[in-house]
DNA sequence: CAGTGGTCTAGACCACGGT
DNA sequence: CCGTGGTCTAGACCACTGA
């Protein structure tokens, strides 16, 4: 047995599929970090006990999952969680000359509180459960873009009471990740077009009952457990986004 | 040599890709009906003289591309092209019990006319070239939902021309396939916030002004040509979607 | 050059669906 | 029962990367 935890899950499920399992948990662990490379294929097979092409299979699934990269010649590597796009695939972000313009993720409100019906539901939680909320606004070049509020489980994310206002990060998900562990895997968006009124309309510098869309996002961890729920609103005139049917 | 066309491409590529790509052909050519099997993957791997696995491989990539379909212990079967969807899934479109509704499709204008460089541009012809340009109401129990504009090549879709008015379909995607033989695989659809004005506001009976979500699209054929181009404005009000992040 | 992932083969046995 | 796709093995050779 080598270094990997190799205690695979349930037994009655294909080979390839508790591989995957376990080379998930191996990642979620953090025993291989974000950007270096796993074991060759040919070692893992060893470790596992299994064929070369059942080890193939399952960074297969996880290639397709997103969480490894497969490199010809250099071996597979952890990929590093790129959210970057994820709320700004959305919207018109561009300095005027076309660059992308990375929005500053100013804290306006943070504090404990226990979760009403609606944001335990969404976290799958006890409803009175403490969590974090956090209330900021996106700016960039100094005009607001953004204001999102947001929901986490103080029990995962009880770390991030020991970090100063001044000290959070533009980026949520990967200080998430280097404060308390949790790595988002994935999300779903809900998006819905919907009116500023009171603060909101004031932080975004909007009329009381301009358009704008929301975007309601539940992010999910490794093992599929609820990291976070938040609602964001941003200025509809900005509102862009392409998708591909099949 | 078998029935299906065993002439594969680009001596350079893959095997799996060439299998692949031959078996595409025949989905476009119609040698497979859209519902019926194709052959077992034993018969195929004899008749392109590949290994079972090579022809596994090129069934899983059509899979992924959502061309096939695999059924454990019957068979690979064509998909039907399932664009249902492909529009409501932007918007709330049910009835007050909840259950779905597809929109009638009303047609309002149907002429052939001359490609402007922007729609010539869209649908990768030259300038000038023959169009037919169709104008429809998405109509739900009486009320406006959608208003579109859509242009065709007409050199590919001349078979419309003698369609009756009262003849066209709701769905326009299966009524390209029956009646010109040209199979819709794939869109781009790309949203932003308008604003309803002039014919558009009064067919969607908003007030001039009002916001609209506007979807621009691009649907390709089989062989990845432009068959279609589209504006669809929506009432902003009704509009809802929802997308998964990775 | 050695080591990695990428392709391809030839076979075995299992799980499922219909006769 | 047979034929289908699903899983798994063991091994070959190719293509790419970096020392």
């Amino acid at each position: 047995m080598g270094s990997i935890s190799t205690h695979m899950t349930d037994e009655r499920l294909p080979l390839y599929q508790r591989v995957r399992d376990s080379l998930a948990a191996g990642i979620a662990d953090g025993a291989w970090k974000a950007g270096a490379p796993i074991p060759s294929e040919q070692k893992l097979a060893g470790e596992f006990g299994v064929a070369l092409g059942t080890v193939r299979r399952a960074i297969t699934e996880l290639v397709d999952e997103g969480l490894l990269e497969r490199r010809q010649g250099k071996g597979t590597f952890v990929r590093t969680a790129e959210f970057r796009n994820s709320l700004f695939r959305f919207f018109r972000f561009r300095a005027d000359d076309g660059a992308e313009i990375l929005p500053e993720g100013r804290l306006l409100e943070r504090r404990v509180e226990k979760a009403s019906p609606e944001i335990a539901q969404y976290l799958d939680i006890r409803s009175g459960a403490r969590v974090i909320y956090l209330h900021r606004l996106r700016v960039a070049d100094g005009a607001p873009l953004v204001v999102e509020h947001l929901w986490l489980p103080h029990d995962l994310f009880n770390a991030l009471d020991r970090i100063a206002d001044a000290d959070w990060d533009d980026l949520l998900y990967p200080m998430y990740e280097r404060v308390c562990g949790h790595a988002v895997a994935r999300a779903r968006d809900h998006l819905t077009l919907g009116r500023a009124t009171g603060n909101d309309a004031r932080q975004l510098k909007l009329k009381s009952g301009s358009p704008v869309v929301q975007i309601e996002r539940t992010a999910y961890g490794l093992n599929d457990r609820p990291l976070e729920w938040r609602r964001s609103l941003g200025n509809a005139e900005l509102f862009s986004y392409t998708v591909d049917l099949k």
